[in-house]
RNA sequence: GGGUGCUUAGCUCAGCGGUAGAGCGCUGCCCUUACAAGGCAGAUGUCACUGGUUCGAACCCAGUAGCGCCCA
């Protein structure tokens, strides 16, 4: 820290030779809070900008993903707060409901033995707060670590008290709205979890099963059904045929008799039955499937659990007691041995349902829950977007938007777990029931529900819970409708319409104004990173190895969106690399005495003018894909500008000018600082560690209290076309030096006498000098022999005496290749300006471009065809 | 089964109607006092396949094949 300020009071470049990013970040970091550099107000006449954090699992870690997800929105508000806007990264976690239970269950089973039974809900909820906390401070120091410029004042957890009081309330406003109610319905059942799940918790995946095929009923009154779940048969209760079915006509209204559990069941007509499929004959259990329950209601047939919540048969008979899996093999070997068989497909591939959080089979059960009526919800988050009042980047993930909101059913909430929101419904002694808002209390001699809501109930509050909501605070005013949600696209359906379901219902208004749906981080071989496959980066290391601002530049460089990011540890070491080579460039711009102070010079030098204008374009372009969340191309824009143009060429055309001195270096020297100044500014939102230490080191800002993070953001300059056409022509100049001398293996550090010819003629008066030192062309001296002549462009060409024979074969074989070329070019135009339907249907502009090409192509076979015969003569 | 996207240089990906590009990797030369985590120069492609539209197709349309994702 003290060296640090030495460093920046001395304005000297004590810089080390190489970017070290320990030595900065946490230094950084921590002042930066210090100074309350990522603290909004609310009460400032500034525009808001706001971005929630997708709050992770409190008790989880940053993998890849987050670290991706974190580091676009930092860079989205990093780079507003610059611009002026009163930005708000607000940070926090979710309780995860389901796994944080899990996880704690499992330690309590692992370390004592017990289960939360044992301890009962108070003492097993005051283990998981434990938990809670210890993990809590792993996963902010992380998100310190990769320099999440978030206010930690305003830091949010989903069970704390202004959240839960949140929750409470609109738990009641849409009871009292009648659009929370409680019903048996089949939900999706976890019989590890124990608890009841969404639908968009419930992972289908395409598994092996079988399909078997088996008989009801004897003779006459037999019918063949098919199954993949066997077992679910003990809850049989009917079986359905479609009405139009000729084949099964007889046996409507009559009734089959169930094996093994003596009851003899009907067989009904129903509609929805398929008579394509297998038999056309279905087995109906009312209690096990979402269809048959269905067809079990419209039809009054009695639903008949079979299971228990941990999966086991509970049915009487001789599978009582069985998993429901060992029940199914039982109960085909009981069929088998019956002679009830008649078909079994094996494998049979079909769609199964798995818990998202612990892959086990998901069981449809017949179950008491409570619900969310989802119409009159989806229906104002669909609008939203519809309208315009939420725009959704990139365009296409619209599509998927839709096909979710506007097919959902309602919303299973209720969990059969202790950490979490209890469901705030008190029942009375005789069966009353009601619902207690906030501040309200429950009647005398009342119970409350035991079960907890999804966290994603919770979760969906986010963007105003998190500002306040109930309570109209001043940063609710400020900052919601908030910017932008930047999130994942694999939760657009659990968080991302839930936030807008709630959002428009609670506040009447949606609850960001764009969305920007990134990809997920893939491995090289493409699949999904996961700490199971055993394939992931962990974002922790990267950190340590090639520091914060690598992993941020290389996740930011490759997020294109619409597709997912391939992740591999070689981009953090050019991310690395990069960083390293903004250190050196702004290392030496520092030693060449670059500086920011003063006006910029009024009539500046050729390279000058054009790197400015490189840097207006720059600044155009960074502005234009940033708004459009193109990070990918915004990151390529800066690298090339950074590396091509300003490290590139820049710096090795200013050399010559600096040894020069005067006047003239003097200007050059104020250039350099302020396009170093401009390029930190710029590339601050994506590496804002290795930008902020440069910055300070350029500018010596450190000792004013100055910072990069609140430093205004670049305003693009005017484009400068005349200096790029002939810095254009400058560098093709030199290129074409380089290139023979390479050919002639003529060191780049020997000298070689040169006459130039055409300069002015090229518009290149008084660029000599620079252009000598650049290629080491020295004066024609006395008895100057030239050897070789470049024809560099219609203007300029290079005579060079390379005191000696030269290479005629590698220079024969430089100029053919070129030759080549440009008669491959002469081919094509000349064919095309050949063709009468493309000189009178293609646009003017088109032909004029070819005629163009042409003409160059034409010149080019000149110059080398000549060049050619000079080597023969 | 219904949607939706992808297939371009060895790898990862841009480009989406008018000269095929980038980064990495590769080849050669260079420790040129900012940087070898670097510099200079160079090589590299039946743009998945088959038809069609067009003066002109990597790009638009149709079909085929493979891969991916979402939903059931």
């Amino acid at each position: 820290m003290t060296d640090a300020a030495k460093k920046t009071t001395t304005r000297e470049t004590h810089l080390s030779k190489s970017y070290e990013p320990v030595s900065v970040e946490a230094r950084r970091y921590e002042k930066w809070v210090a100074d309350g550099r990522f603290k909004a107000a609310d009460d400032s006449d500034r525009d808001p900008y706001c971005i929630v954090i997708p709050p992770p699992n409190v008790t989880g870690q940053l993998h890849l993903g987050h670290a991706l997800n974190h580091t676009l929105i930092d860079a989205m508000v990093r780079r507003e707060r610059m611009r002026g806007k009163e930005a708000l990264f607000l940070p926090g976690t979710d309780h995860a409901g389901i796994s944080t239970q899990n996880v704690v269950e499992r330690q309590l089973a692992d370390k004592e033995g017990i289960s939360r039974h044992d301890l009962g809900r108070e003492a097993f909820v005051e283990r998981v707060w434990e938990w809670k906390a210890t993990y809590h401070d792993r996963i902010t120091s992380q998100m310190k670590k990769i320099g999440d410029g978030v206010d930690w004042d305003r830091e949010r957890f989903t069970l704390d008290e202004g959240l839960s009081h949140a929750v409470q309330t609109i738990f009641k406003r849409l009871h009292d709205d009648g659009m929370i109610y409680r019903a048996e319905r089949i939900i999706n059942w976890c019989p590890r979890c124990m608890t009841a799940l969404s639908d968009a918790e419930v992972e289908h995946s395409d598994d092996a099963g079988e399909l078997v095929s088996m008989r009801y009923g004897e003779g006459e009154n037999s019918i063949v059904v098919a199954t993949t779940r066997l077992e679910t048969m003990l809850g049989d209760t009917a079986v359905a045929v479609h009405p139009d079915d000729e084949r099964y006509a007889h046996l409507v209204g009559r009734t089959v008799e169930l094996p093994f559990t003596g009851r003899h069941i009907p067989v009904v007509a129903d509609e929805h039955v398929d008579p394509e499929f297998g038999s056309g004959a279905v087995k109906v259990t009312p209690a096990h499937d979402p269809n048959d329950f269905a067809i079990g209601e419209r039809h009054g047939l009695e639903s008949i659990l079979i299971m228990d919540e941990r999966g086991v048969i509970t049915a009487h008979g001789p599978f009582q007691g069985l998993d429901r899996f060992e029940a199914r093999s039982a109960i085909a070997s009981a069929l088998r041995a019956d002679g009830r068989i008649v078909a079994e497909k094996r494998p049979y591939i079909h769609a199964v349902g798995h818990c998202d959080r612990c892959d086990t089979t998901v069981e449809p059960r017949l179950s008491k829950q409570w619900f969310v009526k989802i119409e009159r919800l989806a229906k104002l988050a669909g609008d939203a977007v519809r309208n315009g009042d939420t725009k959704i980047y990139p365009p296409e993930m619209e599509k998927r938007y839709f096909q979710w909101v506007d097919n959902l059913l309602d919303w299973c909430i209720s969990r059969q777990l202790w950490w979490g929101h209890r469901i705030p419904i008190w029942y009375g002694p005789d069966g009353e029931q009601v619902c207690v808002g906030p501040g309200e209390e429950a009647p005398e001699g009342y119970t409350q529900d035991p079960d907890v809501l999804d966290t994603w109930f919770s979760s969906a509050l986010w963007p105003f819970s998190t500002l306040g909501w109930p309570a109209e605070t001043a940063a609710l005013k400020k900052f919601y409708p908030t910017a932008s949600l930047i999130t994942g696209q694999d939760i657009i359906f659990f968080w991302v319409v839930r936030m807008m379901m709630f959002g428009t219902y609670a506040m009447g208004e949606v609850p960001f104004k764009e969305v920007y749906l990134h990809g997920l981080i893939r491995d090289k071989e493409g699949k999904k990173m996961s700490k199971s496959s055993g394939n992931g980066i962990d974002p922790l290391e990267v950190v340590d190895t090639y520091g914060a601002d690598a992993l941020r530049y290389m996740l930011a460089r490759d997020a294109q969106p619409g597709s997912d990011n391939t992740a591999s540890i070689e981009l953090a070491e050019i991310a690395r690399n990069f960083c390293n080579k903004l250190w050196n460039g702004t290392r030496f711009a520092l030693m060449s005495g670059a500086t920011v102070e003063g006006d910029l010079p009024e009539s500046p030098s050729l390279i000058d003018r054009w790197i400015l204008s490189r840097l207006s374009r720059t600044v155009t372009a960074v502005d234009a894909l940033l708004d459009q969340y193109e990070f990918a191309k915004a990151m390529d824009a800066l690298y090339h500008f950074a590396w091509d143009d300003v490290f590139d060429w820049y710096l090795e055309l200013t050399k010559p000018v600096l040894a020069e001195g005067g006047r003239p270096a003097d200007d050059t020297r104020r250039v350099i600082g302020h396009v170093f100044d401009q390029l930190l500014r710029l590339l601050h939102p994506v590496i804002p560690f290795v930008t902020e230490e440069l910055w300070l080191s350029l500018t010596g800002g450190e000792e004013r209290g100055e910072s990069l993070t609140v430093a205004a953001w670049p305003a693009a300059g005017e484009a400068d076309a005349e200096s790029e056409r002939l810095v254009e022509a400058l560098q093709h100049l030199v290129v074409e030096v380089r290139r023979f001398r390479d050919g002639q293996g003529v060191k780049p550090s020997q000298s070689v006498a040169a006459a130039l010819t055409g300069l002015s003629d090229a518009g290149l008066d008084g660029q000599e000098r620079l252009i000598r030192t650049l290629v080491r062309l020295d004066e024609p001296g006395e008895g100057f022999a030239p050897t070789a002549e470049l024809a560099v462009s219609d203007q300029v060409s290079v005579a060079l005496d390379t005191s000696g024979t030269i290479d005629v074969a590698a220079e024969r074989a430089r100029l053919e290749k070129a030759l080549k070329a440009a008669q491959k070019e002469l081919d094509g135009t000349t064919k095309k300006l050949g063709n009468e339907a493309f000189l009178s249907k293609a646009p003017e502009a088109v032909v004029e471009k070819i005629r163009t090409r042409k003409a160059t192509a034409e010149a080019d076979i000149a110059r080398a065809t000549a060049q050619l015969q000079r080597l023969d003569g």
